[in-house]
RNA sequence: GCCGAUGUAGCUCAGUGGUAGAGCAGCGGUUUCGUAAACCGCAGGUCACGGGUUCAAGUCCCGUCAUCGGCUCCA
């Protein structure tokens, strides 16, 4: 290898290490070619010296730098797939409704969208006619190109055309710089762009539109209604059926079907947006609460009943009133004017200051399972995950300030448990700091922020920020979970507070004698239990794990003579505290253990001549796993450790 | 709240202006059976609700409610 490069040669690093001299003026396309023909057919564009910024093909390599090459199955491929196939489709949409307006159109973590601003309202069956189109398009296996153009240029091309949307953007853009812009078909088509793109429309080889929407300009409600259309594209056909066949196997995890399915909850127009437990969502629910009970004890917290309805000063006095009237449920009773609670904090500051309190006390935790109300607005709401009343396994500890970080500590070890005891993926950690329309002084804010920051660093947390995303009284940790369509939902939080007893003047004396400010911490672990319950739903596809499952075993007697001996096992194994079912219906066994499937029981312990003779059952483990026969006491063996290791 | 779609039996769904249907579930009977659906019969509907167009509306139009997909919001 030569220690200098030729006047016609760069090197170029590869990620492996490997160096590769390349003549100047090749492009990314070209050094991939060099690698190997598979990866220079496989690839879509490249990163230089590690940059964040994908770089299409063309890029013209002319200096030493360090490579890596974007494959089109790659996450980052797929980004440039994507991009490219919304802009497609923006042509398409452009040749079938040559007025359209179009707006922006990015990539998305499953597939893409573009937002027109169009007179006509699509309908469903448009999207056929737009996809035909784009097949047209990319049949035509038309160059991408990329053109930069100084912006009053751009703004001028823009203005002329109507694109009033794109001039917008422009107009946001520094004055003097330079605008990129891409074009396909000829010049046919071209789109303010950041790039990168495909080569060439033919890349997009496996694409599929998905549904249309509404969606505000610029994401703000004050704003003109566009009309979104959502695609996906993937780098080959195979993919695209993968992920439509997953897509599938979500919906038939979704909990609206499976709570309706395996009777868990119900939902009827009498109350809106109001889950109705049944009988076996009521037996998850009460286990769950339970389970926390049984933490509350472990982490010495301590459980408080309050009222459902507040005369309103509670509410004005906490903020809330000002904050989310519209969201609450008033009622006026004795010519006063009462809410019902929306949470459960105001109240438990009145549970604090009913006493004097001492340093000695803190922190001290109050629990309470209350029933809230919140009037969300219609079109917001679905399923359990987004209800008009709710309970959250809710608590606010009343801590010194010096007490924070200890707190927050323990609330992590607490949280992360609970996702590792359901087999949740851990949840992705967000710092949520001051939002524009808050309470409290710059200083308050800074310190609640750093504060939480700091209990997450120190305690290995990997975190995002999210700006302006925090309670109106202080900041927040907030824990995200997926449901099963990949819908982001969140359960734990953890939130800093030094406003609420600012404003209800709570005190606690210190050791010197002197009074001071304690800060409270509000928490859920579960956060709402009918949003919990409705992403466990998901998670588990409703194989509720033994220790939560409504019904834990169902005895199967394979003919009437077995009855009876089915109803003694029955009994002693509920004695025992089990849930168990018994199947005495006139049906073959067959008939009774595709029922018991479909509803996901855990164990099914089938009776017959042999089991009554031997004194035994035979034991079927969901979803078909036989274990053999036996005796009475071995499956309260099995039952019972199930239950104590919440397995 | 906004944009769009949907609403027929308990559930899943068919029914494109001319007498409301199927499967499953339910009920009655027969069958007593060995690991994913035995057989026969019966019953079940103001086609979400309210207006309108029409000789005639589940079907077309308008409104309301609810649900679904998004947007905005989420103490």
């Amino acid at each position: 290898m030569s220690e200098t490069a030729s006047q016609n040669t760069v090197r170029v690093t590869l990620p492996d290490g490997r160096v590769l001299e390349t003549p100047k003026g090749s492009s990314i396309r070209d050094v991939a070619f060099r690698i190997g023909t598979g990866l220079g057919k496989a690839c879509v564009g490249g990163r230089v010296n590690g940059a964040p910024e994908i770089l299409d093909l063309r890029f013209v390599i002319d200096s030493d730098c360090s490579l890596s090459i974007v494959t089109a199955d790659s996450k980052d491929g797929l980004e440039v797939i994507r991009h490219s196939a919304s802009h497609i489709m923006a042509d398409a949409i452009c040749r079938l409704w040559p007025d359209v307006k179009l707006s922006i159109g990015p990539s998305t973590d499953d597939g893409f969208y573009y937002d027109i601003d169009l007179d006509v309202k699509l309908q469903p069956g448009d999207l056929e006619r737009i996809e035909s189109e784009m097949t047209k398009v990319i049949d035509a296996d038309s160059t991408f190109e990329r053109c930069e153009t100084p912006r009053d240029a751009a703004l001028e091309r823009f203005r002329a055309i109507g694109e009033k949307y794109k001039v917008e953007l422009i107009e946001g853009f520094p004055a003097g710089e330079a605008i990129s812009l891409y074009r396909h078909g000829g010049g046919s088509f071209e789109d303010l762009c950041r790039g990168p793109h495909v080569p060439s429309t033919g890349y997009v080889k496996a694409f599929k539109l998905l549904s249309l929407a509404g969606a505000y300009w610029r994401g703000d409600e004050k704003n003109k209604m566009l009309q979104r259309v959502y695609g996906t594209a993937f780098s080959s056909k195979k993919d695209l059926e993968v992920w439509s066949k997953r897509q599938e196997e979500a919906k038939a995890r979704d909990h609206r079907k499976l709570g309706k399915e395996l009777g868990i909850f119900m939902m009827h127009p009498i109350s809106p947006a109001s889950p109705f437990f049944l009988p076996r969502g009521t037996l998850i629910y009460n286990r769950l609460v339970q389970h926390m009970r049984e933490l509350y004890r472990k982490y010495n917290y301590q459980e408080v009943i309050t009222p459902q309805i507040f005369e309103s000063e509670l509410f004005k006095t906490s903020g809330h009133w000002a904050h989310y009237l519209d969201a609450m449920y008033v009622t006026e009773k004795d010519e006063r004017q009462f809410g019902v609670k929306p949470m459960n904090c105001p109240s438990h500051t009145y549970i604090y200051a009913s006493e004097k309190r001492s340093y000695r006390e803190l922190p001290l935790r109050l629990a309470d399972f209350g029933r809230l109300h919140r009037y969300e607005r219609s079109g917001v709401t679905g399923g359990l995950t987004r209800v008009r009343t709710f309970c959250q396994d809710d608590a606010h500890l009343f801590v010194a300030p010096d007490q924070i970080k200890g707190e927050i500590t323990i609330l992590l070890k607490m949280i992360t448990d609970i996702y590792e005891l359901f087999g949740f993926t851990p949840p992705r950690v967000f710092l949520a700091t001051r939002p524009a329309d808050s309470l409290g002084t710059d200083e308050m804010w800074s310190k609640a922020e750093s504060g939480l920051a700091d209990a997450l660093k120190e305690n290995g947390v990997a975190y995002t920020i999210n700006p302006g995303d925090g309670a109106f009284y202080g900041p927040k940790i907030d824990f995200i979970t997926e449901d099963a369509i990949g819908r982001e939902w969140q359960l734990s939080t953890i939130q800093l507070d030094f406003n609420l007893p600012e404003r209800f003047d709570l005190k606690y004396t210190t050791r010197d004698g002197t009074e001071e400010r304690p800060v409270m911490i509000h928490r859920a672990v579960l956060g709402s239990i009918e949003r919990f319950i409705g992403v466990l739903i998901e998670q588990t596809s409703g194989n509720f794990p033994f220790w939560l499952a409504p019904e834990q075993a169902r005895v199967l007697p394979i003919a009437d003579a077995h009855t009876p001996y089915a109803r003694e096992f029955v009994a002693s194994l509920e004695a025992s505290g089990h849930r168990i079912g018994l199947d005495g219906s006139n049906q073959k066994v067959g008939a009774k253990i595709r029922d018991a499937r479909l509803m996901r029981i855990p164990y099914l312990l089938v009776v017959g001549d042999r089991e009554v003779a031997e004194g035994t059952v035979s034991v079927r483990e969901r979803p078909d796993k036989d274990l053999g026969a036996m005796p009475k006491d071995q499956v309260l063996a099995l039952f019972n450790e199930l239950e104590r290791t919440k397995k």
